[in-house]
DNA sequence: CGAATTTGACCAGCGC
DNA sequence: GCGCTGGTCAAATTCG
């Protein structure tokens, strides 16, 4: 029992459990928090709700006897009502009865033992279907995922072969790398061509997301060209332009209209967050410096614009700006990656942008059902209360409203879509912004609240802060299902399995197998808390 | 006095 | 081609 309680948490810990881990905290209603996190084999009791603490403190009277009040508390929560706490107590009565557990044992073995072994009998039966069913789901969490592998090569693909047939590539023999989609910098082709090395990860990642940064970044990058605005940016926009071009964007870049740059899956997407403040200015945990300001059309409030400072280069812009409509509404819209690490103050809002930007970029800005089906997925991410997804924006953009849903509740309550704009209610409430512990025994699973909180952004942190969000939602295999449904159709079988964007190299974060696409999805952005 | 902010100018994209 | 708009730059100004 005891092996197998271990086996059972060493697959809880690996990735494809969070599932499980999800499945718990939804079955023991448990919100519980991180400090409760107790040894492995009372959450794999808890896992069978109630009934698993006893079983546990038959094992463990003498503990069960000291800290049963924090087994209470730890594990009762809103689904251990009265009746868990009387079982609770039957057991602890034999004890106290008796003064150990092994007496009443011997004096009632007849009831006490048979009731116990009935139950210890249905809780096998109960755990196997529970790994039965953890089986299924992650068997079918990883044929999504390789189709949804296979859903974005495919595109890349056609990226690829639309470039491919520009004028500028026929004409120049040599293999372009501008052309070329390097997703995890392993090849080598990209690297010889780019003249930075520094921060080879990091840097990878900004390569990637310039060289689907279509006008509005390559625009500044020519700009900037003249400018020296400092070495580590210099060496950004080299790469982007020598991925871009190397005189007019315009000119040598594929000739991609506005059409076909809405089906490239991996734009620069912007992440907006609505919330209210007094303030003029939300404190995100990052340090900006504020470079402009503008009256934009149609508010008669200014919008000010900020780039990150906290590290020589970093790419990351924000805008600030009132709403029209109620002015006690601040808009910060972030763009862009850091390139560096976050404090830890700024991490959690970085993943949940960085998220929601990754799961709209990687998902489906040209599809309404992708879009809405992404619920799910949002429903993972921290600070969001409600999300609203924009195609018909010049940029891919999503709207994180904290304005709403004060109470922090999760619902499900979907706007009917008007347009292309969908709102998803989600949880988390700006009344807990800069405090994100606050959030932790809310629907938050564990294992992607520990990674969101404890992690630092960095390019490699976005795959498992991917993973960690989509692993925690039961329902994201479904819900991915229609989603890759609604981008590309009918599944196919495997077709270019050789494909260069990912070298075949693929990341286990927490037993999952996360090919590496995310790192050129965008971590937009910062943590943020009301002033 | 250095850093941060302000603000007018400039540039590019886009629609007409 | 022209005007509008968004975004950025950089000199001037303010602040600590």
């Amino acid at each position: 029992m005891e092996n197998q309680h271990r086996r059972e948490l060493t697959f809880l810990s690996s990735g494809g459990g969070d599932f499980l881990r999800q499945r718990f905290d939804r079955v023991s209603e448990n919100s519980s928090d991180e400090h409760s996190d107790p040894a492995p084999p009372i959450k794999e009791m808890d896992f069978f709700s109630g009934s698993g603490n006893k079983v546990y403190e038959t094992k463990n009277h003498d503990r069960a006897q000291d800290h049963d009040h924090d087994n209470t508390n730890n594990h009762g929560s809103a689904a251990t009502t009265l009746s868990d706490r009387r079982v609770n107590t039957g057991l602890n009565l034999i004890s106290e009865s008796s003064g150990t557990l092994r007496v009443a044992s011997n004096e009632k073995p007849n009831t006490q033992l048979s009731t116990l072994q009935g139950e210890l009998r249905r809780l096998n039966e109960e755990n196997g279907k529970l790994k039965n069913m953890l089986d299924q789901i992650t068997k079918s969490y990883g044929q999504l995922q390789a189709q949804l592998m296979m859903a974005l090569q495919k595109q890349r693909a056609q990226v690829q072969a639309k470039d491919i047939l520009s004028p500028q590539q026929l004409m120049d023999p040599r293999p372009s790398t501008k052309l070329e989609v390097n997703v995890n910098g392993s090849d080598p082709s990209v690297s010889d061509d780019k003249t930075h090395n520094e921060e080879p990860s990091a840097s990878n990642t900004m390569e990637v997301m310039s060289k689907h940064d279509h006008h509005p970044m390559i625009k500044a990058v020519g700009r900037k060209q003249q400018q020296h605005e400092s070495p580590d940016q210099d060496a950004l926009d080299r790469s982007s332009q020598s991925w871009g071009s190397s005189k007019s964007p315009k000119l040598e870049e594929p000739k991609i209209d506005q059409e076909q740059v809405a089906e490239i899956p991996f734009r620069k997407a912007r992440v907006s967050v609505r919330a209210r403040s007094e303030a003029s200015l939300i404190s995100d945990g990052c340090q900006w410096r504020k470079y402009g300001q503008k009256m934009a059309k149609g508010n008669p409030c200014p919008r000010a614009y900020f780039r990150c400072t906290m590290a020589v280069g970093c790419p990351v812009r924000k805008q600030v700006q009132r709403c029209a409509e109620d002015k006690s509404v601040l808009i910060t819209t972030y763009e862009g990656n850091h390139n560096h690490p976050l404090p830890p103050a700024a991490t959690a809002m970085a993943n949940t942008t960085s998220a929601a930007a990754a799961m709209l970029l990687s998902g489906s800005t040209t599809s309404k059902d992708a879009l809405t089906n992404s619920v799910g997925y949002f429903s993972s991410m921290p600070y969001a209360s409600m999300a609203t997804l924009s195609a018909t924006a010049p940029f891919p953009t999503i709207t994180l409203d904290l304005t709403q849903n004060p109470t922090g509740a999760m619902q499900l309550n979907r706007v009917p879509p008007s347009g292309t704009n969908f709102t998803l209610p989600l949880h988390g409430g700006p009344q807990l912004l800069g405090h994100p512990a606050m959030f932790l025994p809310q629907n938050i699973p564990a294992m992607a609240l520990a990674q969101l909180g404890q992690r630092q952004v960095q390019p490699s942190s976005m795959i498992e802060t991917m993973s960690a969000a989509i692993a925690s939602d039961p329902n994201f295999s479904a819900i991915l299902a229609a989603a890759i449904s609604s981008i590309i159709g009918t599944p196919r079988s495997s077709t270019n399995g050789s494909s260069n964007n990912n070298g075949g190299s693929a990341v286990s974060l927490n037993g999952i197998s996360v090919l590496p696409e995310s790192p050129q999805l965008p971590h937009s952005c910062t943590t943020f808390s009301a002033k």
